[in-house]
DNA sequence: CTGAAAGCGCTTACAG
DNA sequence: CTGAAAGCGCTTACAG
């Protein structure tokens, strides 16, 4: 039925593995000749060698484990930020000769399982929380190299892929007080003393101190990061903070929603009240006011995490430190001086 | 190192196969209690089954293909409408005890290829072309269990999951109608005569024609699928086909392009010119104007694909009718009765 | 440059 | 209710 390499052997006339040593490219030890012989067989064949065998036998896989929160009701957490560092990170693996597995993770306790379960080479976290990513532990993980996106949580065996989000958060503030802004809301998930969140915040906070803003003129308004949640948001915005006039929102899909709800509450946006979103997704420049943010450099989150994940899978190198990429302001219409 | 089916075997005094037996639920043939004393050991000692090892032994691999094309410089081709398929068809995969192996497909004939490599049990294209998905052979496919979505292609093999294209574009077609517009622009990427859009192209001629609207009066307009594409038709629309009071753009993304287009030309929507779209994507809710379009009930394709698939694989069925899901005008505020 | 043999960790008839 | 044995299709030292 299915074509074996016992096939290609028999057919060429010679062992096993000599037909292993020419698929794996190890022609070195194949004389040409019959290295031409045989790939002629493989291709007439339409032979493919079968990758569970090769996994079971060979130490490797080949296969990366995309491991994505999910409760399992819902259905996967793909925010728009992380589905464009999907197709990134397949198309840099397939380059690779790797395969994805693409794995929703109900409880990070299904991590482990879920490295073993196929021997996966290596796997990629994304969109977990520094608490998750933090307690991952030797015992859980293995030998396995594993790498967090977005993450800052001090764990030597996941270190990854990040942005600068304290800068970005610093570009945002300075925008919105260069403007004149002097009453700024900091809108954003809850957010405890690590991660993506409170790396924006810090920022913000630093630049607005040194602009002599004091922290009661630039409060945080705790909500989900959901357009909806940023609807609301927009629509009390001026009864819950009288006197403001710009928002930073963690998100752009948040900004967007913000923007809405003060628009469909009679609030200009920017003329009353400026917002500056974070990602630079490709709906912010389509919506009305095109949105002011901060651009994330996405396919190369995607393609650094591949590369960095691979050269320990092949390469064996310890993780290195964290690779922080720039971000950069790109001004649209969402911002302007106050009461401009 | 690696805990083994042996060494549960061993711990419990028992035999490797009735190990398996519990493993696999076939407690028919074991004791209560052997059952429970294994099942105790297999928690304690954290046992992951390898599943390359089942694989190989078993006809099952338990893996699913998500197939998606690619050319290998681009990165996946996911549209905002393909991206929500992804997660919700990882969940059903993972509540029914599958796993999904998400492959870029740069060239069809690798799809082949991508089956019989990991031993699929059965494997979902997404956003492959009809002429692709038509073209499938036993031959490439074996046995496995092959559905397409969103595919008109007359393909026993691959038959799946699609919305009620025609019916859709009767809707947005109907509804311009109603409004009064009797000079209709159809816009959306070129066709043949088979496939999604034609089937929207069909509908929409089919009832212009009932409404009595002469074919000269309704044009159509070939452009990718993209919102720049979109913008640059907006701009020129007018010039292109004056008197034109409304488009139906055969995507949302497309929809929200021409809106803009149509805004920077400073031609107002929908009061000059009215606009529909097709999709119901979650952006198309949050720009200004808030787009009317033909809502596809998207987690629906995915579950039942799933559905489908499974019950193939494992029941043996043969591929059934393609299923056809409803589709729905959702009236917002992108078209108008013209000169509104 | 080439090969025989063991082994990867499971499942599957088959036998009892 | 339980087990011994063969086999899934590869790769890996080891030998020559």
């Amino acid at each position: 039925m299915r074509v074996r390499l016992k096939d290609i052997a028999e057919a060429a006339g010679v062992s096993v593995m000599t037909v292993s040593n020419v698929i794996n490219g190890k022609t070195a030890r194949v004389s040409a000749e019959t290295t031409d012989r045989v790939r002629r067989i493989i291709a007439e064949r339409g032979y493919v060698p079968s990758a569970s065998a090769r996994s079971l036998a060979a130490k490797s896989s080949r296969l990366i484990g995309l491991l994505v929160p999910a409760a399992s009701e819902d259905s996967l957490a793909i925010s728009p930020h992380n589905i464009a560092i999907f197709g990134q990170i397949e198309r840099g693996l397939r380059k690779r000769g790797y395969h994805l597995l693409l794995r929703g993770v109900a409880d990070p306790a299904e991590i482990g399982e879920a490295l073993r379960s196929w021997s996966l080479d290596g796997a990629v976290l994304l969109g977990f929380l520094d608490e998750e990513v933090a307690a991952l532990r030797p015992g859980v993980l293995g030998r396995t190299p594993v790498l967090a996106i977005d993450s800052y949580a001090d764990n030597p065996l996941t270190t990854g892929v990040r942005s600068d989000d304290f800068t970005g958060a610093r570009l945002a503030a300075a925008h919105l007080v260069g403007l004149g802004h002097r009453r700024i809301v900091f809108a954003g998930p809850a957010f405890t003393d690590v991660g993506v969140v409170h790396e924006r915040f810090l920022g913000f906070r630093a630049t607005l101190e040194e602009a002599g803003l004091p922290a009661e003129d630039c409060p945080v308004e705790s909500v989900n990061t959901t357009h909806g949640d940023g609807v609301a948001l927009g629509a009390r915005l001026l009864q819950a903070h009288p006197g403001c006039t710009a928002v930073f929102a963690t998100a752009d899909i948040l900004a967007i929603g913000i923007i809405e709800g003060l628009i469909a509450a009679g609030v200009p946006v920017p003329g009353a009240v400026s917002v500056i979103g974070f990602d630079d997704l490709d709906i912010s420049a389509y919506i009305t006011p095109r949105l002011t943010t901060i651009a994330q450099d996405i396919p190369g989150k995607a393609a650094n995490a591949v590369d960095r994940l691979l050269a320990r899978i092949e390469g064996g190198d310890r993780p290195a430190d964290p690779l922080v990429l720039d971000v950069r302001l790109v001004e649209r219409d969402s911002t302007a001086p106050p009461g401009a």
